[in-house]
RNA sequence: GGGCGGUUAGCUCAGCUGGUAGAGCGCUGCCCUUACAAGGCAGAUGCCACAAGUUCAAGUCUUGUACCGCCCA
């Protein structure tokens, strides 16, 4: 007996084996030059200054399955890991470790800040790397990128210069979000809405020359200082005689016109709208439509500018009370209502976002939107398929992406302007001479690129993009993208926009959008909320390949994972009885690998059985992962190794090993049988199959990683024996429902008289004794046709066989009249409701004939066997009430 | 306001192209059977949200209603 695998599966000291050998040996670093079609994923690039949250183990998990898969069905896997550099999020962070220095960015100057940002990412940007490993992601650490790097940085430049060169960059004065706390713009999709409570104040607009007055309704009235206009819809009759008129905005005396324009909701407050171009994006629009003033009165700080007339100066909160008071003292105040109205705040930082008017640069992808549009399905298939219209929706109504931000970390903007004369110089290269007048006085724009910029180019650019390098004829485009649905515009988009653009072809042929992981309560996991779990404390407390077993289980498509903690110590369970099952094979197989047998001929039933099912089970695994139905890969193995390989192939295979003629071929079939199962589950939990493979006689030392996946063997699918299979356990099940329903302990031996419905299963029965005598626990077991039972017996029919187990003196005879009584019960309502079919004339001319006769079938059989039973409880009655045995 | 998803056992959820309702956890009872008590065996629990329609047949398809959630405006 050999047994190499400790009593107890201990995760932490195989995980870190395995992850130091699979780094050591290079195990995931592919040769652009070796066979197999290319398979290749990008990671979503996880923050430098991010931790690993569930949401990233989720994210990794999958992919690392797929991955893990494919590389196994002899793909040629690249799996490309880095990191994003975060542009904001990462200059937060080092602002406020600086602050404890009693430092802020501007005291240190761009050049010292930006070395300090660096220095902070060689200190702390490792640690999500780490972390990444600890997952046990089959990533290439060879091919590691950072979104600022030197070779993504060119291909930045070279994006950023050809773009603008097509006129599909450019530089303008807009309206765009800005957060006042991070100083700097915000794309439109970096704003976070939420409903918040607020007012609708009611103001009376005078008008010019006249005692009428209009009123508006507004939610910001700090703005009013900013109104250039009154506006009404054009076809509302309570304002249609004012239209053209001249308004005075309130306290400021500024003389506004009325306009009209279809936009205005009638419904809305008042129907009348005050318009301030410059601090409201449709007040912008309409500010532009109809060629209005534009004031700006709030500045980047969120302080009331000199245009603001006496607020100048005031923060803008104060400036709303102060107004209003003022406007309430003039008598113009006409109600304040509470509303629940929807605020932007910065997605960083939080902070109430104040639409701005400042010069930034654009990316035009209003007009690179429809052949991004068209990618999918044509060129994409998008899973699941219900996001198709969110994408179609997001493209249709795109704006202009703003991608300069006012910080500076991260790429700066390649755009040089001559302080002689004004020219603009976009280049690659760093210029030293302005074109135009001669002039080396240039001035870089201060400005970096919003960090999603980078990210965009992410696939080709970590392939050595600009550069013609092997990795990327060999890998773009890439196989699969999987993300989470909460970055589908952010980054997918984008990059399927940018790889058609550069590249001629889309990034990525399938994108898989897994779900969010939320709580037990289906609330999003969030800090602050504090109900995070922690995948490293998951990982510490479970094992690695109980978090990714639970992740991947609950990893149906298209819908949200609530997670708990109890549901990871569940899936533990599962590792561990592999652990067992594992275990138990290899006290049985000894020192060596037994010797191969044909599998397509073995004689057990039970070898015939469990290989019957094990090929149905790659084939659904198989399918399964090229669906992307994570769920169906985990449960299928779930159910294999614990409802069929533990708990019945075990035991069945137990007598053989001590039996001179079974064993050889029962060693072969176990020793397989398990391999392969590891194999399968190899790509789900990686660590605990792998440190059982290499303890396999036969693969002493071996990599699992590195096994390919097992070949089919169509000629083991014998639908035949595994029904045979099955009716012997329905027959070893019926013994054991007698005996726990009427209380008669398992390890009780009890004698079974088996009457068979025919001559095949007379020999059936016949032929598996041993089976059935150990599993049912019997003391002895006779079968024929001339079988009859003793009066007082319980019993049971499966398939026409009578199950008669003869009761002794002591059991609870009442018990098994009630149960007879029960079970004939369940009998009758099922054959009531296929009676009730058949005797349907328009079921048995119209159903499919194979259907009519299933259940012509099934309510033969129910019938005999509910006509078996009652003969047999008639004479187990009798046998009460005479008092024989 | 627009879009999407959900409603199935006490809880969390599977149920593909319509054809006898499933799993895990929990619960009840009996068991330390030499891989596993992180275990074994057996058991109970469902008008599949509601209403109508299509069909021989609906958890599954269609429409509507209610409630819950998410995204966008």
């Amino acid at each position: 007996m050999s047994d190499t695998l400790p009593k107890g599966y201990e995760p932490a000291d195989v995980e870190a084996k395995w992850r130091e050998r699979w780094r050591n040996d290079k195990t995931f670093t592919p040769d652009p030059d070796k066979g197999g079609d290319p398979y290749c994923i990008v990671i979503p690039p996880p923050n430098v200054t991010g931790a690993l949250h569930i949401g990233h183990a989720l994210n990794l998990t999958l992919i690392d399955t797929l991955c893990r898969h494919y590389r196994q069905k002899g793909k040629n896997v690249l799996w490309i890991p880095g990191t994003d550099h975060a542009g904001i999020a990462t200059q937060n962070v080092v602002e406020k470790m600086i602050a404890r220095e009693g430092l802020r960015r501007q005291d240190l100057g761009r050049e010292k800040f930006i070395e300090r940002v660096w220095q902070w990412r060689e200190e702390y940007g490792n640690r999500i790397l780490n972390q990444i490993e600890s997952l046990g992601c089959s990533v290439d650490w060879t091919r590691l990128r950072f979104t600022l790097d030197e070779g993504l940085s060119k291909a930045v430049r070279k994006v950023f210069v050809q773009l603008y060169k097509e006129g599909l960059i450019y530089r303008g004065k807009y309206i765009i979000n800005w957060c006042s706390r991070c100083h700097t713009a915000l794309a439109d999709d970096e704003v976070e809405h939420s409903d918040e409570k607020g007012h609708l104040w009611k103001v009376r607009y005078h008008i010019k020359d006249s005692d009428e007055s209009i009123v508006i309704a507004t939610t910001r009235p700090e703005t009013i200082p900013g109104d250039t206009a009154i506006c009404v819809h054009p076809e509302d009759e309570r304002y249609t005689h004012l239209v053209g008129k001249t308004a005075i905005v309130p306290v400021l005396n500024r003389e506004v016109p009325i306009i009209a324009d279809k936009y205005v909701d009638r419904e809305f407050g008042t129907g009348a709208l005050k318009v301030t171009p410059c601090h409201d994006h449709n007040d912008w629009a309409l500010g532009k439509t109809h060629n209005l003033v534009f004031l700006q009165v709030i500045d980047e700080d969120g302080i009331m500018t000199s245009e603001a007339g006496k607020y100048a100066g005031m923060s803008k909160q104060d400036c709303r009370k102060a107004i209003v008071a003022d406007i309430e003292a003039m008598g113009d105040l006409l109600g304040v209502e509470d509303l629940n109205h929807s605020v932007g705040h910065c997605y960083r930082c939080h902070t109430v976002v104040e639409p701005h008017v400042s010069r930034q640069w654009f990316v035009a992808t209003t007009k690179m939107a429809p052949r991004a549009r068209q990618a999918i399905p044509a060129d994409i298939s998008l899973l699941p398929e219900t996001w198709l219209k969110t994408y179609y929706h997001w493209l249709d109504n795109i704006r202009d992406w703003c991608i300069s931000r006012q910080i500076w970390w991260g790429h700066r903007i390649p755009a040089w302007t001559c302080a002689a004369c004004d020219h603009v110089i976009v280049s690659e290269e760093d210029p030293t001479v302005c074109p135009e007048c001669g002039s080396h006085d240039l001035h870089q724009d201060e400005d970096v690129l919003d960090t999603w910029f980078s990210s965009a180019l992410w696939p080709f650019s970590t392939l050595g993009w600009p550069e013609k390098t092997a990795d990327l004829a060999r890998w773009y485009p890439t196989s699969v993208l999987v993300t989470g649905f909460d970055i589908l515009f952010f980054w997918v988009a984008r990059m399927i926009i940018m790889g058609q653009h550069f590249m001629g072809e889309v990034p990525f042929r399938t994108v898989y959008l897994h779900a969010l992981v939320r709580d037990a309560q289906g609330k999003k996991m969030s800090k602050s909320t504090g109900n995070v779990i922690d995948p490293l404390k998951m990982i510490t407390t479970y094992g690695c390949d109980a978090l990714r077993f639970t992740l991947t289980a609950f990893a149906a498509m298209g819908r949200d994972i609530k997670l708990s903690e109890e549901r990871i110590e569940g899936y533990r369970h599962f590792v561990n009885k592999l652990w067992n099952a594992a275990r138990f094979t290899l006290m049985n197989l000894g020192e060596t690998a037994p010797a191969p047998v044909d599998l397509t001929a073995v004689k057990g039933l039970n070898n015939r059985w469990i290989l019957h099912r094990l090929e149905l089970l790659k084939q659904d695994m198989d399918k399964a992962f090229d669906e992307y139905r994570f769920n169906d890969v985990a449960q299928g193995g779930y159910k294999f190794l614990w409802g069929e390989f533990c708990d019945w192939y075990l035991e069945l295979v137990k007598p053989d090993m001590a039996n001179e003629e079974m064993r050889a071929e029962s060693a072969c079939v176990l020793y397989t049988v398990l391999k392969e199962l590891l194999i399968l589950l190899h790509p789900v939990m990686p660590f605990v199959t792998a440190e059982i493979w290499q303890a396999l006689p036969g693969h002493e030392g071996e990599d699992l990683a590195t096994i390919a996946w097992p070949e089919e063997r169509p000629a083991c699918i014998r639908n035949d024996d595994a029904a045979r299979m099955e009716f012997i356990q329905s027959v070893i099940v019926a013994v054991r429902t007698i005996k726990a329903e009427l209380d008669i302990a398992p390890s009780h031996r009890v004698v079974l008289k088996l009457h068979p419905a025919d001559a095949g299963q007379e020999e059936l029965l016949l032929a598996n004794e041993g089976t059935i005598r150990t599993l049912a626990r019997l003391e002895s077991m006779e079968v024929g046709l001339g079988v009859h039972a003793p009066k007082a017996s319980a019993s049971s029919v499966v398939q026409g066989c009578e199950i008669i187990v003869p009761l002794k003196g002591n059991v609870d005879l009442q018990g098994e009249l009630a149960r007879l009584a029960k079970e004939m019960g369940k009998l009758t309502d099922a054959l009531a409701v296929v009676d009730k079919k058949l005797a349907n004339e328009s079921f048995v001319s119209r159903a499919k004939p194979e259907i009519v006769q299933r259940e012509r079938d099934r309510a033969a059989e129910l019938k005999d066997n509910l006509s078996k039973l009652e003969v047999l409880k008639q004479r187990f009655t009798e046998a009460l009430e005479s008092g024989e045995d």
